[in-house]
DNA sequence: CGGCAGTACTG
DNA sequence: CAGTAC
DNA sequence: GCCG
């Protein structure tokens, strides 16, 4: 994009920002676009109310049945809703049918649910002979501590002209309430004018990580300074929006320790897209333009922007719960649905876990080491790592490559571990190496913990375990140690190099060629129908990580530069 | 509404 | 098989 | 979460 293009852009979003600014004054910061009900507000109280009571609170779902019909309401407010309810001495049905139906209290519904789509979700052929409520009656009760009248929250009977239930119930339909969400909606729903958001930088690849690849590859001449120069670590690019990257990091940490693995996914692509963004983000338009920035992470970009704070953050953060299981889930070998159980046991610190949790091995290491292996080490102790392998490695046989890749071979100044690749160019000596090294290490008091002892992939061998150098003041490091043959050492340089992001556009890149690319090889030709592959593909030689650029056709990007 | 990669180990 | 990690 |  030339200068006075750049410049015909930030005017255009000027513009439109001082839009935004006037359609929404007086109330700057409440963007109600898609929710009209205040989902954030509510369950931030729910959060609230947790935090006072402490888990000896009044009983007062005691003798309920309680069966949550968890579509449209998110998983951690269900998560909530579930905890919230047992403690209070309330009982969860976690599977419907209908012969439990007789014995339910209600079923709790999200409030945007109508009577149609309830009945198909749980094979109903009407309305059932139980209180079918929204879930905004849980979230009331829960901040009050007492049960609330069902009346102002039941669903209504008939909610739309084709239904399949009788017709005989249309009549009593107006006669119940509509709610105080639904009176929301109707005061939001005018507000709304985002229709005229079209503003798209450009035809950029949707893939930030690929566009440097792409842009290389269609006009080789072009600006290399862009990509390669401003990309690479020795020359950060500065990030013009670190207060909305740094909140939505936080968010996406948050939904990584929960079970929303793919709605963290989303927030890290938009925050890689808000970080290469050169200039701070004043608009909502702004915000959206971005690849991967949808509505919703408009609004909460905006929020930041106006405001300087996100409270769907603050009220994770005052949620005992998202801060424990963010607690649990950097235990190595745990993960979601573990902490979430730990969590439900009554378990708050890693001292429980010591004292109280049953651990597999891997968990026992993590718990043990674990603010250590949280702890990044410095380039240079990774180097000294990977020395000893070598050294190991070579003394065993002669003309071993050993090599660290990962973020270290990134360039980065610390690097959360070291993953060591191992092969021969003879092509056949790596076999004999693996156990020996290992064994080696081990003798030498060098692994301290195994973590995954052997894995097998193929021809490859991979080790996970933990280390520590000799010497006083050292800590325990994350060490992993991949043995491949060289006939796959091109492929296995590229993998474990990464970065993450950098594999992802890779791959990203071989679909729309028909090809694929995992840490064994590059293969062409490969033939999918929908989720099935017809036809598997013929490998392509790769014996250097050049070979792969050039089998994939982008110009090669030394290790430096896969840093997305 | 489904895809966002695909695979190997542990228990 | 589910859960976890790479 | 976003995208097609």
């Amino acid at each position: 994009m030339s200068a006075t293009e750049l410049n015909l852009f930030d005017k255009h979003f000027s513009m439109a920002s001082r839009k935004r600014i006037l359609e929404t004054k007086g109330n700057p910061i409440k963007r109600t676009k898609t929710e009209p009900s205040s989902d954030s507000v509510e369950s931030s109280k729910e959060c609230f109310a947790f935090n006072k009571v402490d888990s000896s609170e009044k009983k007062i779902f005691s003798n309920k049945y309680i069966y949550i019909l968890p579509a449209g309401i998110e998983k951690m407010r269900i998560n909530i809703f579930k905890n919230q309810i047992t403690k209070c001495g309330g009982t969860i049905y976690e599977q419907f049918d209908s012969t439990v139906l007789n014995t339910l209290s209600c079923i709790i519904v999200d409030d945007k649910m109508d009577t149609n789509r309830m009945c198909k979700l749980l094979h109903l052929e009407s309305y059932p002979n139980v209180p079918v409520v929204k879930s905004s009656w849980l979230s009331s009760c829960l901040r009050e501590k007492k049960i609330l009248p069902f009346e102002p929250y039941l669903l209504r009977q008939v909610e739309s002209h084709n239904v399949s239930t009788d017709n005989h119930l249309k009549s009593s339909t107006k006669a119940t309430s509509p709610g105080p969400s639904q009176l929301q909606t109707f005061l939001n729903k005018n507000k709304l004018s985002d229709s005229n958001s079209n503003y798209s930088s450009s035809d950029e690849e949707k893939e930030a990580g690929i566009k440097p690849v792409i842009e290389a590859l269609t006009n080789s001449k072009v600006k290399p300074e862009k990509w390669i120069c401003a990309q690479s670590s020795k020359n950060p690019k500065p990030n013009f929006n670190t207060n909305i990257t740094d909140m939505l990091e936080e968010m996406a940490k948050t939904y990584e320790s929960t079970n929303d693995k793919w709605r963290a996914f989303g927030y890290q692509k938009a925050i890689k897209a808000i970080r290469n963004y050169p200039k701070p983000i004043t608009s909502w338009e702004e915000a959206k333009s971005l690849p991967g920035v949808g509505g919703r992470l408009a609004d909460k970009i905006w929020e930041i922007a106006q405001s300087g704070e996100l409270r769907k953050l603050k009220e994770f953060e005052s949620c005992e719960m998202t801060q424990v299981l963010k607690l649990f889930t950097n235990v190595w070998g745990a993960g979601p649905q573990t902490a979430l159980a730990w969590y439900q046991q009554g378990l708050r610190t890693i001292d429980d876990l010591k004292q109280k949790a049953h651990l597999t091995s891997q968990q026992k290491v993590g718990v043990r080491l674990y603010d250590e292996l949280l702890d990044r080490m410095p380039r240079e102790e990774a180097g000294e790592i990977e020395k000893v392998v070598r050294e190991a490695a070579e003394s065993i046989q002669e003309g071993i490559i050993a090599q660290a890749c990962g973020s270290y071979r990134r360039g980065k100044a610390t690097c959360g571990d070291v993953d060591v690749l191992v092969t021969h160019p003879d092509g056949k000596s790596h076999k004999g190496i693996f156990v020996k090294l290992i064994t080696k290490l081990k003798e030498s008091g060098f692994l301290t913990d195994d973590l995954v002892s052997v894995e097998q992939t193929g021809n490859q061998k991979k080790y996970l375990g933990v280390c520590k150098l000799e010497g006083p003041n050292r800590k325990h490091r994350r060490l992993d140690i991949i043995v491949v043959p060289y006939s796959e050492y091109g492929c296995a340089l590229v993998y474990f190099t990464g970065s993450a992001h950098f594999n992802r556009s890779l791959r990203h890149l071989c679909k729309t060629q028909n090809m694929s690319l995992n840490e064994h090889a590059l293969k062409i030709g490969v033939v999918r129908k929908g989720a099935d592959k017809i036809y598997e593909g013929t490998i392509v030689q790769t014996p250097t990580e050049e070979s792969v650029f050039e089998a994939l056709k982008i110009p090669y990007r030394p290790p430096e530069e896969r840093d997305h």
